[in-house]
RNA sequence: GCCCCCAUCGUCUAGCGGCCUAGGACGCCGCCCUUUCAAGGCGGUAGCACGGGUUCGAAUCCCGUUGGGGGCACCA
C-alpha cells in the first residue's frame, strides 16, 4: 500500500512555524516511505480567504522545499483540492449519511443550545449536545418543516467507546458520553470542518494524517464519519504544539512567527527545515545537522516527542550561520543580493562574489549582508558615533600618513596593504588594534567590519585613499 | 465542571529497568586564537516537577498530586 500523507492548511496568509513543522513531518513521512504528499486547501470558511493568502501558503511550502504530488495548482486524480470546489461532494456525502441514519436534521436554535449548555454546566454535567433532535416525534418534525424552520445537519456519533491508535501518542480512548453528536452542515448549507476533513481524507485515500495535537480530540469524530461512509479511517499521528518563547502556544502576540517572516529576515530554508525537524524529533543522541535527504532517510514518527517544544530563535540563528558557511561564494552572493538591493544599494555582482569569503562566518542571517558590506557598494560613508570617535582620537596626521603609505603601494593586495598599515602604526608607536581602528572607521564608517586589509583590497586603492584623506580632514 | 494530552539542564533533546557519577546541542560564563566583529578550539555552569508504590535495582513501569496545554461550537 502506498503511503499517502497530506497537508491541509487554511489559506490565511503565510503559515506559521508550527504548521510548517506539521507539514514537514507529514512530508518527511511520505517521502521516507516513497509515498505521495497531497496539498489540500481548507477554504470552507470562504469569507476571509484571499487569493494572496492562498499563494502565500504555496510559496512557503515551495521555499521550504516541501513538494507535493497532488494539489490545487498541479491537480491530480483525487481532486479538486480546494474545499470550496468540493461543495457538491460534501452535499452528496451528507445525503448518504442521512439516508443511512448516521446524520439527522437538527432544529435547535443557537439560543436554545446555549441555554441548555448553561443549564447542563450548572448541573455539573458535560455541556455537549443532548441529542434532542435525534428523538423528535414525527409530529414535531412535520411541524418544524411546515413552519420552514432552519435546520443544521448533525452527525449521530455511534454510542460506543472510541479508540485511536495514534502513531505518536499511542492508544487514546474516549468514553461514549464524551463524544456528542456534532454539526456537519450549518443551517446555511455550508459544510463544517469535521465533515470536510473526513470526507476529503477518505476520498483522497490519505493513509496517514500527521497534524498538530490540538486536533487530537477530533480524530475519533473524523474516524466515525469515515466509517459511517463505509470507508477506512487513516492512521493518525498527532504531533505536539510549537510554543513561543514564553511557553504559550504560538499566536499573533509572538510577533513574526510566519515562515515568510523568517524568510524575509534572511534565514535559509536549509536551516529552517533542519531546525524545525529537530523541534520534537531527534535522529539519535548526537546528530544535529541533517540535510533534507538525510532527514528523509532517518525520519520516523515513532521517535517524535510527546511534549510541546519552545521555538528558540537563537538556536535557529546559530544553525543558520552554520548553513551560510556551507554555501559557496556564488550561491551565497546570489542569496545576499536581494537583501542588498532592498537596502537601495547598487551591487556589482563580481565584487559581491569576491566579498563572500570575508563575511561568510559573520552573518547569522542574510539580512546582515547590507550592514557588513554597505561600505563596498556605497561611497556615502558617514561614520557612526563610535567610528567618529576613533577618527577623532587618532594622532595628528595619522590618517594622512596611512593614506600616503597606501597611495604609494605598487601592488594593491592584502599583504601589501597589511604591511603598509603596520608600518605606519608602528612608526606612530601604535599596536595593530589601536592603529588599524581609525583606518577601519574612515574606510568603512564603522568600528566593526570584516577583516581590514581584505576589505580595503576589495574596496580598491583609489576609494580607500579618498576616504582616508576625507576623514583626515 | 467533565474528558483527553503532556512533564529530563533556561531552551531543543538522548534515554525505552541495571551501560546514568543522566549524554549531546543552543544559550550563558571562562580561557585560547586574534586587526574590530565574528567564526573556530578547549573548559565550565545547569536537569530527571512532587509523593507513593512495583522491583534485587526506576529518569525509565503503575497510582496519585501539582503544573502546562487541548477539547466539550452552526471555529478550524
Amino acid at each position: 500500500m502506498t503511503v499517502r500523507c497530506r497537508f491541509a492548511p487554511a489559506p490565511s496568509g503565510s503559515i506559521h512555524v508550527g504548521n510548517a513543522r506539521s507539514a514537514l513531518f507529514s512530508w518527511l513521512y511520505a517521502r521516507h516511505h516513497d509515498g505521495d504528499f497531497v496539498l489540500r486547501v481548507e477554504d470552507t470558511d470562504a469569507s476571509r480567504v484571499t487569493d494572496e493568502a492562498y499563494r502565500g501558503v504555496l510559496e512557503d511550502l515551495t521555499w521550504l522545499g516541501l513538494d507535493w504530488d497532488e494539489g490545487p495548482d498541479v491537480g491530480g486524480p483525487r481532486g479538486p483540492y480546494r474545499q470550496s470546489e468540493r461543495q457538491e461532494i460534501y452535499r452528496e456525502m451528507t445525503e448518504r449519511l442521512i439516508a443511512s441514519a448516521h446524520a439527522y436534521r437538527c432544529w435547535c436554535t443557537p439560543e436554545e443550545l446555549e441555554e441548555r449548555r448553561k443549564a447542563a454546566l450548572a448541573r455539573g454535567e458535560p455541556p455537549g449536545y443532548d441529542g434532542r433532535c435525534r428523538t423528535r416525534t414525527d409530529e414535531e418534525r412535520t411541524a418544524f418543516e411546515a413552519e420552514g424552520r432552519p435546520f443544521a445537519i448533525r452527525f449521530h456519533m455511534p454510542e460506543r467507546e472510541w479508540v485511536v491508535h495514534d502513531l505518536v501518542k499511542g492508544e487514546v480512548r474516549w468514553a461514549s458520553q464524551d463524544l456528542r453528536d456534532f454539526v456537519i452542515v450549518r443551517s446555511d448549507g455550508s459544510p463544517v470542518f469535521l465533515l470536510a476533513v473526513a470526507v476529503d481524507d477518505m476520498l483522497m485515500e490519505v493513509t496517514h494524517v500527521v497534524r498538530g495535537d490540538d486536533l487530537l480530540a477530533s480524530a475519533p469524530r473524523n474516524a466515525a464519519v469515515i466509517e459511517a461512509l463505509g470507508g477506512t479511517a487513516p492512521a493518525y499521528a498527532h504531533v505536539p504544539q510549537v510554543l513561543g518563547a514564553d511557553g504559550k502556544p504560538l499566536s499573533k502576540r509572538h510577533g513574526a512567527t510566519s515562515v515568510a517572516a523568517f524568510r524575509d529576515q534572511g534565514f535559509l530554508p536549509e536551516s529552517m527545515v533542519n531546525y524545525l525537524a529537530l523541534l520534537g524529533w531527534a535522529k539519535d543522541d548526537h546528530t544535529t545537522f541533517l540535510s533534507r535527504g538525510e532527514l528523509v532517510d532517518a525520519f520516523d514518527l515513532s521517535h517524535v516527542s510527546h511534549n510541546p517544544a519552545v521555538f528558540d530563535t537563537q538556536k535557529l540563528e546559530w544553525m543558520n550561520n552554520h548553513y551560510v558557511q556551507t554555501l559557496d561564494d556564488d550561491e551565497l552572493a546570489a542569496r545576499c543580493l536581494p537583501f542588498l538591493t532592498a537596502e537601495g544599494l547598487t551591487v556589482d555582482p563580481d565584487l559581491l562574489r569576491r566579498a563572500m569569503p570575508i563575511v561568510r562566518e559573520r552573518m547569522k542571517t542574510l539580512a546582515e549582508a547590507p550592514v557588513l558590506l554597505r561600505f563596498l557598494f556605497s561611497d556615502d560613508v558617514v561614520p557612526n558615533e563610535k567610528a567618529a570617535g576613533l577618527i577623532a582620537k587618532a594622532p595628528e596626521g595619522y590618517l594622512k600618513a596611512c593614506a600616503d603609505a597606501l597611495d604609494a603601494l605598487e601592488r594593491w593586495d592584502t599583504e601589501e596593504i597589511q604591511g603598509a598599515l603596520d608600518e605606519v602604526a608602528s612608526a606612530a608607536g601604535l599596536s595593530r588594534t589601536k592603529g588599524w581602528q581609525p583606518v577601519r572607521a574612515a574606510a568603512t564608517g564603522s568600528n566593526v567590519s570584516p577583516p581590514l586589509p581584505e576589505s580595503l583590497a576589495l574596496l580598491g586603492e583609489e576609494r580607500t585613499v579618498t576616504r582616508l584623506r576625507a576623514a583626515a580632514g
